[in-house]
DNA sequence: CGAGGTCTTGAAGACGATCAACAAACGTGG
DNA sequence: CCACGTTTGTTGATCGTCTTCAAGACCTCG
């Protein structure tokens, strides 16, 4: 099986053949992780950073109120943490949102990639990088959309992240996350988030049943949510 | 006169004399930008990073429904592009909140350095995490706490970045943001700022005349906030 | 088959948006 | 240095999105 994460990357970049076999020599481990199990706790001083290669996780905050925060969703070949390489000391949680199975990379060998691979180097900040659009990305829907085409707007960004990685099937796509983390994510209630989906549903827009979404008109969708998939840089360039 | 991002900088590792005349000689050249001129725009491909030594700055999006969502506020010491590196098209634009002065560094430059300099390239990708982070908390902070936590937090979190670059005095700090412009920052009314911002000076938190904060009572107003500076890394530790 | 998790629905109320208008502060030129 | 226009800040009233509380239906799995 090709590295997840190569193909992420290889949308982005050319990568040497040395670069993926330093890429994949950067395992160290495979775990698995139940659904519902932390992978990464606030306070933790991590030594070594976690790349998805199958499932769902989710990156969350807790606050004093009892309320989570949902900020990230990370899906298969993305790093969940490899800003803990440079951070070091872990403020937030990572949650497998699904059964996860996870390659371990130890912050040695990423040092010892920045000290032998700069092109290399650069990819992977390119990597963190693309992380903190998707952040700005939800912060402007956050902030500029209501909760319709908020949620509109993740279906979108969900579906072609997964396209990257292979794992859509049509205009299908499984996403393993309850109302209730979707609550988390969005900022809104559950009971709120209940009726909106509904809405999307009879506008036409999607199905969601289970943990099978479909999206069954991309251009309403993405009319709602106003979405632009710039700041996702699927711009294959030179870095 | 210090780089201001070597202040920034220092607060999270040690720099060698080497690694700080290298930054400084990275500066190819520093121009001014007037308060209300766009510094950088969605679309560009820019070549150079741009590095605030004076003056505040904001990224910010423009949705089709004529919205503005701003996500993040510069200050000096910080680069408001950075992650153009890396990312190399622009998808937001970047606003002079005030009169700047800017160090421009070529991109160019900023390869040299991830070829030959592996630890002044693991700070400079710390410094794109940090922004990460900071991303992060206002998602949580948006997602979690109503309008009078989340300002209350944005003032806190401004306060300690500006401690860091000694642009504070005592408890009081300049920020030439108008009402207007919170507004596109906290994703809140104009007209709803101003009641909040009431609201924190009835209760003795802060006074705010001008362009000049003042924190009064800042246990108060942290508790508020739910605000944990951890999100900052104000953390020294080799990189 | 039972139990816990997940989804769905109704109703009342709160936070914040919008509309509209006015006051205060600021900058610029006469 | 005052006059004037423009930007910024302030206030009131009405309306809508979303929250909270409460309860019931559905579904999945041991």
């Amino acid at each position: 099986m090709t590295n997840p994460l190569t193909l992420k990357l290889e949308q982005r970049d050319r990568l040497s053949d040395e670069e993926k076999r330093v890429l994949d020599g950067a395992i160290a481990r495979i775990s698995t992780y139940a659904r519902g199990e932390d992978m990464v706790r606030e306070g933790e001083w991590p030594t070594e950073s976690k790349l998805l290669l199958e499932g769902f996780s989710a990156r969350y905050n807790l606050r004093r109120s009892g309320r989570r925060q949902i900020t990230a969703i990370y899906v298969t070949g993305d790093f969940v943490d490899l800003h803990s390489f440079v951070i070091k000391k872990m403020d937030h949680r990572v949650l497998a949102l699904s059964p996860c199975r996870v390659a371990h990379v130890p912050h040695e060998t990423l040092r010892e990639i920045t000290e032998r691979h700069p092109h290399l180097t650069r990819l992977l900040w390119l990597h963190t990088a693309l992380d903190a659009a998707l952040h700005r990305q939800w912060l402007v829907t956050m902030g500029t959309e209501e909760a319709l085409g908020q949620t509109a707007h993740l279906i979108c960004e969900l579906f072609l992240r997964l396209q990257v990685v292979g794992q859509t099937e049509g205009t299908s796509f499984r996403l393993p996350v309850t109302q209730a983390q979707l609550a988390d994510t969005l900022g809104i209630s559950l009971v709120h988030v209940n009726r909106i989906i509904q809405e999307l549903r009879r506008l036409g827009l999607i199905s969601w049943r289970g943990d099978l979404v479909e999206i069954k008109d991309w251009k309403g969708l993405a009319r709602l949510a106003d979405f632009d998939p710039a700041f996702l840089n699927l711009v294959n360039k030179p870095r």
